[in-house]
DNA sequence: AATACCCCATACAGTTATGTATGGAACTGG
DNA sequence: CCAGTTCCATACATAACTGTATGGGGTATT
């Protein structure tokens, strides 16, 4: 044989076709065809589909959680600098993998337990920097929610070459979110 | 039997069906058990699954396009008003079609051209009622395309009992949207 | 009331998926 | 080199779904 898999192969290959192909993509056999290997592999380094899932979602929520928001915390001098650049690395992700995992929320109530904990997660840390640059405090959880929900909402838009944002509408964007 | 089905009660109960449990729900034999009926009925009505599945994107898209636009191009006096009565019926709507669609739409390329077409048209008549509303030429693409960026996310955020827009929040953040 | 048409049930064949059981190949440490 | 572990192929049983073929019950029309 070529090579054999691990664990982390299995989970790697199992994100990629989610942001990939949705939910639909994430079945025994289908992943095994893609790997050129027998359903025997797939069941040895999991008890079943089940198991798999739950094991795609922490891995999800692990790598989109911390690691962003402490880069964010580091790297960012001045409070209105944070949401520009927390806009610009957000709006920037093109890899498919957030409107796979609400896609996938729809029809598993585990997905949407983790996808709730992660929502909390990153609507606090939005209301912190919102708040920290000194929007009036009736306006900070709208805000917060309204930048989220467009962020969820971007990679739905038509795949155009020229329907996402670029950088200057990024920043122009954050701006308006910021006015006083 | 009690009652007989038409083609379009089948319809309606695709929709339906669609936006409370997603794209999967979408299958003759769960449709037919939710019915009540065998696979005999689904078959007369509709020559395949593609057959039912196109006419359900058909009548999705002529409900959910010219009529909205029509009555909001209508029943709205000044050019601000527009875009707050607009904001305020789409946030408004939890019916759970939209991200229905856009989960389906993963899937399914015929889908993705459906809502494609509908995105259009739906963007256009945004970034008409922000021009007329004397927003700087550069910023009214980009703003509109956040504002249904944030119409297609909001039903994706966790649906706790806070996590919608009320009226109050809605209008302030139109407001934000017409900012010159 | 007889005929035609509309709607549906049942039965069958074919496809695609899951999960298990078993054996074998490949790599590793003593 | 040779046990022991790791990883995978094959074969089998089972389940869910699709699509077709056939016939029968309801309803309307004349």
């Amino acid at each position: 044989m070529t090579t054999r898999l691990s664990k982390d192969h299995w989970l790697d290959h199992g994100l990629t076709q989610l942001a990939a192909a949705g939910p639909q993509a994430l079945k025994a056999e289908p992943l095994c065809k893609a790997l050129g290997v027998s359903r025997g592999s797939f069941y040895w380094h999991f008890s079943d589909l089940e198991d798999f899932h739950t094991q795609i979602c922490a891995l999800w929520r692990d790598r989109v959680t911390e690691a962003v928001i402490a880069e964010n915390r580091n790297n960012s001098p001045t409070d209105a600098a944070r949401l520009t650049r927390l806009m610009q690395a957000a709006f920037g992700d093109n890899s498919g993998i957030e409107p796979a995992m609400r896609a996938w929320a729809q029809e598993n109530a585990k997905v949407r337990a983790v996808i709730a904990d992660v929502d909390v997660r990153r609507l606090t840390y939005l209301a912190e920097i919102i708040r920290a640059a000194g929007v009036p405090e009736e306006q900070i959880t709208p805000r917060a929610r309204f930048v989220y929900a467009a962020y969820l909402g971007q990679p739905f838009l038509a795949t155009a070459a020229d329907s996402r944002f670029n950088a200057d509408d990024i920043d122009a964007l954050a701006a308006l979110m910021l006015v006083c």
